[in-house]
DNA sequence: CTACAATACATACACCGTGTATGTATAGGC
DNA sequence: GCCTATACATACACGGTGTATGTATTGTAG
């Protein structure tokens, strides 16, 4: 195998990807063609497609990025289990996705891209796990806790677009924890 | 104007909207060529650019139409005002949102389409729009009230898809009754 | 150290889908 | 009964994805 060459490629493939996580955060996933990808990235198409098999395949790795970021966040955030740790942790989620870097690409153009199944799959490796195994930590294996879980994040998803949209932050948190509170004491 | 031949276009342009929303809600906008949407309605790609301004502008259409089926229920279903018609509005809006017609259209496709501030101006034309009357109807003014109506909104929709891949409705509802308990003895 | 094979890209090309320009027939007002 | 506008069909231009091919360089085996 290579091994000078490989570094430089992984960084070439890392390039890449950063440049289409700001474009597609930009400019949404249809509206960026795999040139603009290139050139901004310093090579051509050609070597897109040696590192990611398809436009949608450099969409994936782009969103995995993107949620990696998110969850890393929330793990820093909020570490503990219980149910202020679950409530930071939707903060932190808040704070996260409002970002224009992952907002787009995690919150509108993932579940179309790549179907809502393929979407939510992804997005149970990332923040959606942390959450439920935070919920399952507090209120056990309730038989409502997926649907729980579920409308908990939509509420997050959608919450986060409120907000980067002019939404107030603060009054999204309030309304957050009013809701988790009748889940708190049943 | 037309007399004869004007109800004659006006079918046409239906027959193409109705096409195009069974085409988008099975394989999603992104994969239906208009060559589809013209061939199944039994015209040819003119007559749909004819009546609608570009694909775009026929998913609104589509767009609009489900949005109305969908208000259409809610408001049949829970016709009153209070606590308990926005519960059964919102059950309304879980059954008819799980439609195949509806669902992949207004949940998942419309965002990453039309861009979210789109999505959402025409969404507060309907469902909505209805939520957050009924909401006002009963907390009156709050100031968190448009936060509160987000994160709901948020709730129900990923209820909605979460119910179609296969979660339980039953389920789903009991999880909406709680978080709305919550809401009404703060 | 040399020949070979695989990797990392660039270049060139085919295909499909959108959008637009143009053509044509029919309908309804004057 | 002419004339214009409407309702569509046909034809074409363009952009973007994907794929096939070319090329240089690197790591490796003999």
């Amino acid at each position: 195998m290579a091994r000078a060459t490989q570094e430089q490629s992984e960084e070439t493939a890392r390039t890449v990807l950063i440049t289409a996580q700001e474009l597609f955060a930009e400019y949404g996933y249809e509206a960026v063609g795999l040139e603009q990808v290139a050139a901004g990235a310093g090579v051509t198409r050609g070597a897109v497609y040696h590192h990611f098999r398809s436009k949608k395949g450099l969409f994936e790795a782009v969103l995995d990025e993107a949620q990696s970021q998110v969850s890393a966040a929330i793990t820093q955030a909020a570490p503990g289990e219980g149910w202020d740790a679950i409530e930071e942790g939707c903060k932190a989620f808040l704070r996260a996705s409002i970002s224009p870097g992952v907002r787009r690409i995690m919150l509108v153009d993932a579940p179309a891209v790549l179907g809502w199944t393929t979407w939510r799959r992804s997005d149970a490796r990332h923040s959606a796990r942390l959450l439920e195994e935070g919920l399952e930590s507090v209120i056990g294996p309730e038989e409502d806790r997926s649907a729980i879980a579920a409308l908990l994040s939509g509420a997050m998803n959608e919450a986060a677009m409120w907000i980067a949209e002019g939404g107030d932050i603060a009054s999204a948190e309030r309304a957050l924890s009013q809701i988790l509170r009748s889940l708190r004491s049943p």
